[in-house]
DNA sequence: TTACAAAACTTGTATATACAAGTTATACTA
DNA sequence: TAGTATAACTTGTATATACAAGTTTTGTAA
């Protein structure tokens, strides 16, 4: 099926990103949305509050939907977000290197994380520079389960792209934790962080589209490099 | 209006949160609940999305809908929250201390920042005692357009239980952004933070309902006791 | 028993209608 | 002219129907 409604949800989010439709100013009205895709007034509701969750409108009962200015923070880092799209968004010259791609042995704390006794688990370290800076460390940790293959030129390119194309499988959610620690002595190895003495650490789990488990992530960032940004809507 | 859908949700994730359903097991189907509450299939759906939203679920087609385990990385801490509620939750002794009120001179980057130019400033900085350290800087701005009268009292209690019910205004959405910077004077000054050469910082632009902008806060963290947890699903 | 097809479930999308609730413009009255 | 009531908009909620699409169970045939 097309999904008009999604179909919707990108015209209008890409006229917004565009600058197209400035700030600040009223969509038109789910009447006339309605009347000009030639829908029902429902499918846009269903559009508009896909751009409500992501920040683009702010819907006011009885006088319309407000465009917000999404560049506010100038850009948003939030959901789920790979590395090849987040420095080719902004535009920077970055480099992965692959520093190790292989079976992790049992017993290491990634099985009790990944939930996970009966497969093996792939494990890759990766190091990413911005602008010919070592700024970030990127452990990944996969279940055999789902990623039989992992190869060294897939790592540096983009894994993501690897599981959802090649691999077929389609990424549902994750949970995300953010906190600050100090470095380790693989930190210190890897990345340029003399004269830091903290390191921004996001820990994140992976589920597929059916709820299973599916990776465990370490993202370990220069604290002077990072930058999270977010949007939320108060919860009535 | 007493709007069925809330009322779905809100009994639904309750029995989630105090685990009288279980994780990994799925809700009954959409037509069993709408015959249990007596309402429509539609209607069901949209107390479902926002279980979704909230990572509650996740849907899956042809199958049902899986609950989570919302208390994987323990505690959300996500979205908009007051210190007051967040104390509550942990249950954590915690204390509040009203160090500066009084109007922000114009010309101070925070007429910027609220994008006003013909009210005055309140500012105030509070300081966060948890279990008997220091270890939150608070610094909210408000316009006195929105929030005429500001009193130590309520900065000592909770701002948001004022605004929210005394003041009688809606709080709708925010625009949050984490970095990590070096401690200032002030916060050298008034927290407990001998030995860390850091603060994580979160810089927030709340809006009202009506998408006015109303209120900007820095809340300085010292990095030990920082975390952020966050839910984010994939855009399709 | 096994394999396959069909039926019976599940959620997803699209449409239509009705009325409630909030805002704004209009027209009327004093 | 000023104020007020009304009408005409806006979005919000609730319901019903139909069919698409994915999964599981059931039943039948080999």
């Amino acid at each position: 099926m097309q999904r008009k409604y999604v179909a919707i949800y990108d015209e209008l989010a890409s006229k917004i990103d565009k600058k197209e439709w400035v700030a600040y100013s009223m969509l038109p009205s789910e009447n006339e949305l309605a009347d000009m895709y030639q829908t029902s007034r429902e499918t846009v509701r269903k559009a508009l509050n896909l751009l409500s969750q992501n920040g683009y409108i702010q819907k006011i009962q009885g006088k319309g939907s407000m465009i917000l200015d999404v560049n506010k923070f100038s850009f948003p880092v939030s959901g789920i977000v790979s590395f090849k799209e987040l420095a080719k968004n902004l535009q920077l010259t970055s480099k992965t290197t692959v520093i190790n791609l292989e079976y992790i042995a049992k017993g290491h704390s990634v099985y009790n994380q990944l939930e996970n006794e009966d497969y093996r688990i792939w494990g890759t370290t990766r190091v990413r520079e911005i602008q010919g800076e070592k700024i970030i460390l990127d452990k990944d940790y996969f279940t055999e389960e789902y990623v039989p293959i992992l190869s060294e030129t897939i790592c540096k390119e983009s894994i993501y792209e690897y599981i959802e194309n090649e691999l077929g499988l389609s990424i549902g959610f994750a949970q995300k934790e953010i906190t600050v620690e100090e470095p380790t002595n693989e930190d210190k190895a890897l990345l340029d962080i003399e004269g830091f003495s903290t390191i921004v650490v996001i820990k994140s789990l992976v589920y597929l589209d059916d709820a299973s488990l599916f990776q465990y992530t370490e993202s370990r960032h220069r604290p002077d490099k990072f930058r999270f940004v977010d949007f939320a809507r108060r919860i009535k």
